[in-house]
DNA sequence: AACTTTGCTTTAGAAAAACTAAGGCTAGAT
DNA sequence: ATCTAGCCTTAGTTTTTCTAAAGCAAAGTT
């Protein structure tokens, strides 16, 4: 028996948070990209549950994870818990004197889309001070601590979501550069640049267009769709434009489409808000 | 602006704990109290959600502190999440191939009352293993993560609670000692033991029946009744039994009662169970 | 059959967080 | 005026948590 000295402790909280990410996801990966923490940090996480609850919660396979009966009990209270705690921190914070706004986006959105558009978003937040984080996958909104997001996806058609700009496909290049493009054959003699996220680009918009390209393409790829643009501006080859990320240098001029062959894409530029964003924030930036 | 390089954290949930506690308890050394922690620790976790929020939770008075409104809207939410993890964890922690049931009770129980029943109880339990823990206070079932808890309190009638035994006053001693106690009179040439967490026991049950102590009255003080019923087996003096404390010494004779004058008080030997806990534990342990 | 991939685990070491202990402060109580 | 109750602060220690890198094993791939 042993009169035991000290007292039983609770369950070990951010341990239980991430098995609800890990149980949900059903991947430690995933859990650990949510929790921004290395999968390791999340074994061990589960494995501390698993000795406080003495039971095993997942069983392992070789491609991946899956509850026990055990863990599947736990899971759905856990994450209504969880997201409760959510919901109320995140009010929280929105009481604050200082409230801070974090919006998640792509790093091109940022730079491109958003950059120009600050000055006037800054003033009509008023007090509340804004943060802008670059990820390159949408956030789920519900768990990561993000009032905003501004990504290029399919629309949902949730009512907490909000189309900006339809996405669309169209070449664009410098001045200089769309001087010697009289057609569309022409590209094969420039170099055309894209984004190694969007590798796909090009053969999309050719094969729509019922074009090819010839093995020989000079191509130039870019890890940052910003400095792609950027190059394109100067002349240094042909872009696979997404409208929204060059609308701004088309109409300054910088950057010009030598052929009008847009191809609309089914993805947009959405705006997704959070629990306790307010709900003028869309209009604010449509504007 | 600032592309700010890492994500935003959510909020640190042990600081959310010891929040909810505090906000619960109204006081931070009661909440250090309910997690076993320094209230000092409380205090910087305060800090720390205050900071992540940016607001101030609570007003610092002198005499204790005060939530302010923003305080008081995260209280109740998260009272219930955390109410919620609790329980899911409680269920949890009874699926586990080899349960444990932890049990709170005073020390005194533990060992005069318990002890004897201990081995039938285990027995019935089957894998279920036993711990016991001893605390000087009931803990708040409802928090703490014990599976039941055995006191001397006044019943409250709630359905998660058993008595077990009503408790009352009695005068007990060495059979040795009892043969030259003729009238309660007598008691004044006797050293009266008792517990310090019970000191008024001799007051009360004398006042009860009209007698006085002499002021010169001697006195021996312990801090554990399980050790003043020792001494008074061993013919020390005379002890202020508690019923459910004594009966077993008085069952075998070891101890005796020179008066039959007892004094039934308000509170008796109750059983509190926890959520998930067998009903039936009740009567194993009443049999 | 020998690679490659995918995804969890394990370790050691490093970084961060939490805790304690001790001293301070303030306002109401004695 | 001094005490007391309660919370705060700080420094230093202990504990926890995290990362990075190497390991392993099942499932595909070539």
């Amino acid at each position: 028996m042993a009169l035991a000295p000290p007292r039983p402790k609770g369950p070990p909280l951010n341990a239980l948070r991430a098995f609800e990410a890990a149980a949900r996801l059903g991947s430690f990966a995933a859990a650990a990209e949510e929790l921004s923490v290395t999968a390791g940090a999340i074994s061990q996480h589960i494995k501390q549950i698993e000795g406080w609850a003495g039971t095993t919660l997942f069983v392992r396979r070789a491609q991946g994870v899956a509850l026990t009966s055990a863990g599947r009990t736990l899971l759905a209270p856990l994450t209504l818990a969880f997201d409760n705690i959510s919901d109320a921190t995140s009010l929280l914070r929105t009481l604050s004197p200082k409230p801070t706004l974090n919006i998640a986006t792509l790093p091109s959105i940022a730079q491109l889309w958003l950059q120009p558009r600050l000055a006037q978003v800054r003033a009509a937040l008023g007090a509340t001070s804004l943060s802008v984080y670059a990820l390159e996958t949408p956030p789920d909104m519900r768990r990561a601590p993000f009032d905003c997001s501004l990504f290029l996806q399919k629309p949902t058609g949730s009512t907490h979501e909000t189309v900006l700009v339809q996405d669309s496909l169209l070449p664009v290049c410098a001045p200089s550069v769309a001087a010697r493009l009289k057609a569309p054959q022409d590209l094969a003699n420039e170099t055309l640049l894209y984004d190694e996220s969007w590798h796909d680009d090009w053969p999309i918009w050719t094969k729509a267009h019922g074009l090819s390209l010839p093995p020989s393409q000079d191509l130039a790829r870019y890890s940052l769709y910003a400095l792609a643009v950027a190059n394109a501006r100067a002349g240094f080859g042909v872009l696979m434009g997404h409208m929204p990320l060059v609308q701004n240098a088309l109409d300054t001029g910088e950057l010009v489409a030598p052929f009008n062959m847009p191809l609309t894409s089914d993805k947009a530029l959405v705006l997704q808000l959070g629990q306790n964003v307010p709900q003028d924030l869309a209009s604010l930036l449509t504007a």
